[in-house]
DNA sequence: TTATTTTGAGTGAAATTGATTGATTTTGAT
DNA sequence: ATCAAAATCAATCAATTTCACTCAAAATAA
């Protein structure tokens, strides 16, 4: 596993738990103890993470600087672009479901502010940021993830099959050739399928940080989704997304 | 577990109680006493908190309440005991129903950190602060309310339905002898039936600026359920009180 | 090929931990 | 108030874990 993709994998566990265990990441992308502690350090020093006896955790912010860094996260910028171009999407007097996770909570932010909109979420972020900007919102039921905050289980998948979207905006964390796309979790795995299958059309937002990762769960998604990505993916990994691109329908920003 | 993680759970009992006991942090982190002891000092030593013989307690800011007008001081002062009166209720391996409002959200904020507490909320700033305390939330679904930020309707009427709480805690606008327990909207007054309906033991949170006022919509309290009530109600509405007690059961802290 | 970078393993140093000791404080009974 | 028992504390030590560092092998680039 080249060292990018370790230290994408390293920020993506870290942004789900407030920790990480050097132990946890040795087995989990298979590199020696040498190389993960040789990544921390890179990464503290780019004041991405603060290093802790047998692990890492996240810088933690002053009051009001929260917002600043929150901005200066690596991959904002891109989730903002990707966000932007999703809400272009969106028109009045539709029924949208958006997926609970950091890119779509982008998504919720610069949703325009239309109380025709009718917003359908499993995301307690999403939910609240959508009632401070006025947007028509409705939950999903079941019990809450403390890691992502999502809710999910039997309660909000017998939800999601009486309903049917326009739109589904949906988060993801991994995307690979041999694996397609995965996530950290069964049971949000299948509400993200279950939302997909009520949706018309489907958006699924991604950046190149996620490309060749691969979790523990595959969700399948169904023949119309399109995955957004930004342009610089297809520099990063040229030869991963020309494969992909086979099977799935990208969309470049 | 880290020191990072026990630093956390430290922090959090402190901040739902004014002291911790060495020996129950020790049986919660499964630590040594030697090891929270030394986590004790290293805490003390970064100004986090002040030990005491036998364990820790909060360091005390001065002009805590500076920024609160006097009134919102009061009111919240009354909130916080009364809070804090049915945090004691709450027992481990329970689950609790905790209505959306004001005064049910200072009992989230000092709901005992025990995973093994089951709480079931409609309202989203109660969940998403379980979720920041640790606590284990389960979210009502439905449509969010844009003022009360409260889930009603009949997804979330039909998810109670198939509960059963130990304890429920209410919150209510209004109480009058005319008119009984009364609030501001249909919905959530079905919810705050169907939930009380389906709890052993109920509290319904109030305090004096709610007697002798009537809403909207008449909320029916089971028999088991009773109204808390700051003991300055007593001496403001003697008359109103008094003809109460005929039908409810009041109780005064 | 050679030079450079990245990686994995090994080493001893440093930090963390749990147990033990005896001193100190608190508690409760007289 | 006084004393003894119990609880709590500080200090120390050994075992374990984690760390920083070095060096050779492997991978990558020139």
């Amino acid at each position: 596993m080249l060292f990018q993709h370790r230290k994408e994998k390293i920020l993506n566990l870290l942004s789900e738990s407030n920790t990480v265990r050097i132990h946890d990441l040795v087995t989990r992308t298979g590199a020696s103890e040498s190389t993960i502690r040789r990544d921390l350090m890179a990464l503290e020093e780019e004041g991405l993470l603060t290093r802790v006896h047998g692990g890492a955790t996240k810088v933690k912010n002053i009051g009001i600087e929260q917002k600043m860094s929150q901005k200066e996260s690596i991959n904002h910028e891109i989730k903002a672009k990707i966000a932007k171009y999703c809400s272009t999407l969106v028109k009045p007097n539709s029924q949208i479901y958006i997926d609970a996770g950091t890119a779509t909570l982008e998504l919720v932010r610069v949703l325009p502010n239309d109380k025709r909109i009718q917003v359908v979420t499993n995301g307690v972020d999403q939910a609240l940021l959508a009632l401070q900007r006025g947007i028509n919102v409705t939950l999903l039921g079941g019990p809450v993830k403390q890691n992502t905050h999502a809710i999910a289980g039997i309660t909000a998948y017998q939800q999601l099959e009486r309903m049917n979207f326009s739109f589904a905006f949906i988060g993801m964390n991994g995307l690979s050739y041999e694996n397609g796309l995965t996530t950290t979790n069964l049971d949000e795995a299948m509400i993200k399928e279950c939302a997909m299958q009520q949706s018309h059309k489907i958006r699924i937002l991604m950046d190149n940080s996620k490309i060749d990762q691969i979790y523990e769960f595959k969700v399948n998604a169904p023949t119309q989704a399109i995955i957004l990505l930004n342009k610089q993916a297809k520099v990063n990994s040229p030869d991963t997304i020309h494969k992909l691109a086979n099977h799935f329908d990208l969309h470049f920003l």
